[in-house]
DNA sequence: CCCTGATTCGC
DNA sequence: GCGAATCAGG
């Protein structure tokens, strides 16, 4: 793989738009090895992995500090929404069992709303930027061409030709 | 076994 | 610097 500028950015690009590292190797033509070893070297932010370097390095001196995690806002579900093991039934005599929060749920903002592409009417570039789940994720919105999710500089990029790819003739 | 990302190490 | 091999977890 010749790493050129441009081949690097496009590696920042689908890295920073949080694909996995073998969808980045397909879309550029090269091992997800490469993509990881060279990300790596780029110093690019690790991205979630299912694996911690705890288990792997094991770092005797310090724990894991008590903050590390988040505390899960009231009203929702933790991440399995498994059948509880109680009837449903029983729902309408608990009697003794005290309510949970009320889950007040303000109501969205107006410029939170306004950051999502509207999917009704003028639709707009639906391309992810930044890092996803972080506050500033946001979609392109610019205006999509018709027909498509994207606008037109992020068809160019969505849609790669499995001949006569852009950067690469990998 | 499929997937994931991280590190290692010969080149 | 590169990336396959390897590791390790889901």
């Amino acid at each position: 793989m010749d790493w050129t500028t441009e081949a690097i950015e496009r590696l920042r690009a689908l890295w920073a738009e949080g694909h996995s590292t073998a969808e980045i190797g397909r879309r550029m033509g090269v091992s997800k090895n490469a993509v990881v070893g060279k990300a790596h070297r780029l110093n690019l932010p690790a991205r979630p992995s299912p694996i911690r370097r705890e288990a792997l390095a094991e770092r005797p001196a310090q724990a894991a500090p008590a903050a590390a995690r988040l505390p899960r806002p009231a009203g929702l579900a933790p991440r399995s929404t498994l059948a509880p093991t109680v009837a449903p039934a029983m729902a309408t005599t608990l009697a003794a069992t005290p309510a949970p929060a009320p889950a007040p749920m303000p109501a969205p903002q107006p410029s939170v709303v306004r950051a999502f592409p509207r999917l009704g009417s003028a639709r707009s570039c639906c391309w992810p930027i930044g890092e996803p789940g972080t506050p500033d994720f946001r979609f392109c919105s610019a205006e999509a061409t018709p027909g498509k999710p994207y606008c037109t500089q992020h068809a160019s990029v969505a849609y790669v030709k499995a001949r006569d790819r852009r950067e690469d003739a990998a």
